[in-house]
DNA sequence: CTCAATTTGTTCGTATGTATG
DNA sequence: ACATACATACGAACAAATTGA
């Protein structure tokens, strides 16, 4: 039994599968540079402790996808047009959010206008009623992410075009009759559910990352709550882990007077 | 055809291990809630356009874990105790990162004294050399992270046994002869390769958060870098938007003078 | 109590995919 | 390339348990 049996039972996908992935990672991550000669079939056969037709199944999956190219009698090789990703970078401050939104433009799925969202603790409370948003973010004709938007029903009244048609959060940041308190956002791992799959165009239970954005008013109503399901492939996050500059309240030129959060209570 | 083998030549993994994974996010997200009666195998045939032997191997997994159980002739119902899983906060700041690394307690898997860390664009630059430690981490017994930390020589010469027996960030925090002027973290997601699997206890090309930390001293040397592979299932991750409160300089008290981020540059 | 409707449980046959040696 | 074994997936038929009319 293979080294890997143990670990295969846990996961159920088929071996060569995994061998593949294995494989694809060590292109990707520049292990095995462009243009280089990789092991020899018998070299992964004996370290994946795998029979030879599996390795094989493995090395023509990369060989369809291009990554690989095989010449009998002289190897396999990486092959030299590795272009790497391209990362989108999910913002971590309110301002950096804002400016990511304003290029974009969401399909529109749907307009629910009988919904309400789910809370959790420090979520704030809720608006009598919301409006719920649907749509499809796009870059470059490839969609990365599925939104869910809940609007507090008097929010949306104030610009119910507006909120149809461009990014929901841009517009709260114009608005100057709006004054927010707080504004968070939540992120888990998930795996992709089939209409998200579909939608995304990414296999049924491919990694996502699922964030749960929050905004709450002056008067601690959740005016805004997102539900973002991102493909999580093209994801990064650059977090600044000695103080992020905090939001100052000189942004208010733009309409947006914003509460400084609370120096206390954080760490009681 | 049935709709989800287009997506399924997607992914490649068997069709009763998608179902299974659709259905266990509708329980584990409480759209089913605890004993409620789900649908019928009738019926989840004709949503998902499968076999009616493929529904029942999904619904034969989920059983298997505990979350369903059947009864002849009545249905299959969501079992009473879905305990929901406990998570482990991503820390997003130095304070709360220092503070839930100090409980716990690293096996150290190895130590190399010749290897160098790679450096993105903004990490600084290269210490003359550093020092390699490879740990597991782990929670209640459970291992839910493989950290790869590249010291800088000249630090970990400092206190070399503390470093070898604690987290270093934590021996880095203490130390009054360290001054930080940047610390950065940067996260995507990414899958188990055959080790990280077998140490993290997780199927082969499961999804992982991989945290890519760095730690820049006053002379813009990145003496800490830290790669660190979580598992991603238990990972939550809590970002305010608005302004997450910069880490003061009387933080101090502890030893380490922290030098306050510029305030240009950022968005320049 | 019996009957019918509903729903899960079981089995057969067939075709294809996966993995070994 | 071949022979073997087992896993995956389909469709269809039938058996067994539960409920309510």
């Amino acid at each position: 039994m293979s080294k890997l049996l143990k670990a295969y039972d846990r996961s159920r996908v088929p071996l060569y599968i995994q061998v593949a992935s294995v494989l694809r990672t060590r292109i990707q991550s520049g292990q095995w540079a462009a243009g280089e000669k990789i092991s020899t079939l018998e070299e992964l056969e004996q370290e994946f402790e795998v029979a030879r037709v599996t390795v094989r199944q493995a090395v023509d999956i990369l060989r369809e996808e291009g990554l690989l190219q095989a010449r009998q009698g002289l190897g396999t090789f990486v092959s030299r047009k590795t272009q790497d990703r391209h990362w989108v970078k999910l913002a971590t401050n309110w301002n950096s959010l804002i400016e990511s939104l304003k290029g974009n433009v969401p399909r529109r799925l749907s307009i629910d206008y009988d919904s309400k969202p789910n809370l959790a603790d420090s979520d704030g409370e809720l608006a009598s009623s919301y409006v719920k948003l649907r749509s499809v973010q796009y870059r470059n004709e490839d969609p990365y992410s599925v939104v869910n938007v809940h609007l507090a029903r008097e929010v949306f009244d104030l610009k119910p075009d507006r909120f149809k048609n461009a990014a929901a959060l841009v517009t709260i940041d114009e608005m100057r009759e709006i004054t927010l308190r707080n504004a968070h956002q939540m992120l888990v791992i998930g795996s992709a559910d089939p209409e998200v799959a579909d939608l995304l165009k990414i296999p049924i239970g491919a990694p996502t990352v699922e964030a749960h954005c929050v905004v709450i008013d002056d008067g601690g109503i959740a005016i805004y709550v997102g539900d973002i399901i991102y493909r999580s492939e093209s994801i990064k996050l650059q977090i600044d882990l000695l103080g992020p500059q905090p939001v100052l309240p000189k942004r208010g030129r733009n309409g947006v007077k914003v509460d400084l959060p609370r120096r206390k209570s954080r760490r009681a």
